[in-house]
DNA sequence: ACCCGTCTAGTACGTTGGTACTAGACGAGG
DNA sequence: CCTCGTCTAGTACCAACGTACTAGACGGGT
């Protein structure tokens, strides 16, 4: 095993750029370091270094200067996809490959729609990252044929924009539903009525397909809904 | 960055056993091959190939014969925790090494009493990882620091043998509950009755210190009571 | 100015769930 | 043999939850 891979990846060889700078941004220092030493090993990339949080990504972005940040999704200190545009203003010349676990549907989306040039699940092969890396590296913005297929359906039908994301109030009811709380403990911390609270959970059940609290709960735990884990 | 570390890790060079083979199971490629590559440089270390299921980890193990597994906890196809003892019923001089992104304590004892020679966070360093690999082949049964602090009063608290623990029908019946199933649900899946379900639910959250199934949900998505996520 | 989405609050009714018991069957272990 | 833990089933009662509506306030956008 183990195919030593200075195979001819792809024949087209970057002639602009002699190197893409790369910073890898996850908490799984394993994971993170394994990665880093894999990139070296390209020709073409090279690793600026390794981040466990977004609060050391943020510094690494401005110090080191990335071309490419390989970002996971779940980091200790926040949403590595909602911080997308944020890591980008720091430098607007950066490219963000979002490497994730779960891949999610709305995952996927979010990570698009924040300007992200490629997605790629950790389960694929590391030739797909290394690729993802190279593309987004050139500007091309690629996402696998696999999770394109997913993610089509989501923007075509029809030209509806997709009612399916929570409102800002019904993530945060979620949140509180996902301490386990009642109805009536979660509208005495929101300072709201309990009828208000069952309108947000019908609601917000409603959009994830649920038909109770338990069941919006494991769906959330199961997509990856959930902020802190 | 990357410290490129051919540095004098531990001096005590193995003579008896020239290289230890590894064998990676976890279902993120990416993480796998990355791994396996970083093994692959290290001299005394060498990967006889990544498995990303239990499957395919049974037959390399045969087919492979390594010397030590590094398993991942969770993998599509069951616990790898819980497979401990059948792996090394397959080829009883394996070491295992469980790698996990959770450490949850409780896995951690379930890995311990299943014959784990090692555990290691994939939050921790590469260094602790092949630290851990090296430990484990040479035949001693490490934990880290920081993971036995945790461990030890769990096992000490006077002789109690800690009834805290679920039963068999208790997992099977949280396990449902994670579902978002509702009590009739669960008894249908069962063969049993809502009155039984409504006991076990009523047990198991008492163990669990919830007063609800959701609330039982929560503390078990918290401390990473779920296999399968 | 108007519409739309969101947050809020309410009424009403039926279903589900939680609590507190009792109790029989069964298997393991002292 | 008897005990203990577990799984099973039941009764009974009240609280919590889900559903189906209506409706006012408020803000952003056309």
């Amino acid at each position: 095993m183990s195919t030593h891979s200075s195979s001819a990846d792809e024949a087209h060889a970057e002639i602009e750029a002699p190197v893409t700078r790369v910073l890898v941004v996850d908490d799984h220092e394993v994971l993170a370091s394994s990665l880093a030493r894999v990139l070296d090993e390209e020709p073409d990339l090279a690793s600026v270094g390794v981040a466990g949080t977004l609060e050391r990504a943020r510094a690494m972005i401005v110090t080191t200067a990335p071309d490419v940040v390989l970002l996971d999704h779940r980091l200790p200190d926040g949403d590595g996809v909602a911080a997308i545009s944020e890591l980008r203003a720091l430098r607007p010349s950066i490219k963000v490959v979002v490497l994730t676990a779960s891949a999610a549907d709305h995952v996927l989306v979010a990570a698009i729609e924040a300007g992200a040039s490629g997605f790629v699940s950790k389960t694929r092969s590391l030739g797909e990252l290394t690729s993802a890396v190279r593309a987004a590296a050139s500007g091309e913005a690629v996402i696998s044929p696999e999770l394109l297929a997913r993610l089509l359906p989501r923007l075509s039908p029809s030209g509806r924009p997709r009612h399916q994301e929570l409102t800002e109030r019904e993530r945060e009811v979620l949140g509180l539903v996902a301490e386990g709380l009642s109805n009536a403990a979660i509208a005495e911390r929101l300072v709201v009525s309990v009828h208000t609270v069952r309108n947000h959970v019908a609601n917000l059940s409603a959009k994830l397909g649920a038909h109770s609290k338990l069941e919006a709960l494991s769906i959330a735990v199961r997509e990856g809904l959930l902020p802190g884990r």
